[in-house]
DNA sequence: AAACAAGCCTGCAATTTATCAGTTATTGGT
DNA sequence: ACCAATAACTGATAAATTGCAGGCTTGTTT
């Protein structure tokens, strides 16, 4: 890869993060086995982690940062399908195609782990706890993108915004500093969550912040009424449990 | 269940069916376990498997039939997130959330075998093939979804109609007597699926027809010109695996 | 501090899509 | 074969969204 770092080689058992499905669900020979074969890179914001059309060689953990999964389209349009943070995986297991259909871009500087087939393959027949919550992972987040296909299709625009915002900040919080997300994307990539252009995430978001459902300070956002943006999107959303 | 039918209790090793995870996955102990445990019902076209907001008690695997998957939104508005065929799972296993976030029904007459939760979670850690390639269905259906996700999000309506007869085709294929889709579904079906409504589904349908791409047959559709449709949604992708 | 670039904001015109209303065609039951 | 009910079709109108152009703000470099 080409200006990756690669990280002094921690043992997975002392790993800092608290979050990791081989960690949790790995017996200890196995942790062995795995801290032995993976490889771990730092990726810089707005580096690419894989491609679209690159060849699928294993699984990228992501130990520390953020990511957003993006799909390509017509003339370059992005749709950001899904936004990874520390504990996530990136990249779908083989099953016979062997490309990426989606590409994976670090939002902030990110530390990922890499794992290939031929190991992970033992580590699944090896480790079921592993297996099924990994199956659990893609169970979960196969839920949520289907949600969100729907809000896609059915959403106005500044209702597809408002939610946008929301799950930025179910997904990634606030600083504790000065409440806001903790999380900095441009325009057009709020566009490309909300499925729009970035003029109209402009104008819904000066709309928001004259209603004062949020506040703007530079490039950081900070939400003043969560349950003021909710309500824009809560007629949406029959159940409860199904917001965000 | 209402008015659901108990089938005649074939044993698993004799089921006709010729994909299904349980038979190609466990060892034969557990194919006989699962068989004692296991609950077989009819739904008839139109009858809901399972509703939003439903408790999940288990996991649902079509034997025989088709259903589709839906969410339902702003004034009982429908979007059809995902359609399944004979081996294909309903429902998300649990990890915490305990209800639907959406719901099935069978869009022709269709055989369930049901596995509760209890038996299941057995099953998971007993047999690692099993969960193994379930957790790769799950991803496949993932990558799937978040190339949808995309696809209604950029589309015109012509190109999403597009997509959804060629869809249909892959999905469900065409019967041999007519070459019509093995499906039938009404346009406000077709219009849950392709995210919009079912006036424009018939203008399109209508404008495919006068183009020679497909030929109307009562409710039946016949698709003449695949590679015509796929011409209409081919520049959204870039790389020609991601079709359909 | 000035100059520059990049990103953000705003109004307008053009296009697309949704909605509504009315008509025609199909289907299923008697 | 008829009738009633349902679904499919079509055109007109209204609403929402997009795309463009130009100005403004912010942050960075020299």
């Amino acid at each position: 890869m080409a200006n990756t770092q690669k990280r002094e080689n921690t043992h997975c058992c002392h790993c800092s993060t608290n979050c990791c499905f081989v960690q949790d669900f790995c017996s200890s020979t196995w942790v062995g086995i795995i801290n032995q074969s993976r490889n771990s890179s730092l990726y810089q914001k707005g580096q690419y982690i894989f491609r679209e059309g690159d060849r699928v060689f294993g699984l990228h953990f992501i130990q520390q940062g953020k990511a957003k999964i993006t799909s390509t389209g017509l003339n370059g349009r992005e749709q950001i399908v899904r936004l990874a943070k520390s504990g996530h995986i990136l990249g779908h297991m083989g099953n016979g195609s062997e490309t990426y259909p989606v590409g994976a871009v670090a939002i902030e500087d990110t530390w990922i782990c890499f794992l290939d087939n031929t190991t992970l393959n033992d580590a699944f027949l090896n480790n079921p706890k592993f297996t099924y919550n990994l199956m659990l992972f893609y169970a979960t987040e196969l839920r949520k993108t289907e949600i969100r296909l729907r809000h896609l299709a059915q959403m106005t625009i500044k209702e597809k915004v408002a939610e946008c915002l929301l799950t930025l900040k179910k997904t990634f919080g606030e600083r504790t500093e000065d409440g806001s997300l903790n999380v900095t994307l441009c325009r057009q990539e709020l566009a490309d969550i909300a499925g729009t252009n970035a003029e109209q995430v402009t104008r819904e978001l000066t709309d928001f912040e004259n209603q004062l459902l949020i506040a703007k300070s530079g490039k950081r956002i900070i939400v003043l009424d969560s349950d003021g943006l909710l309500n824009i999107i809560a007629h949406h959303n029959i159940n409860k449990y199904l917001s965000v």
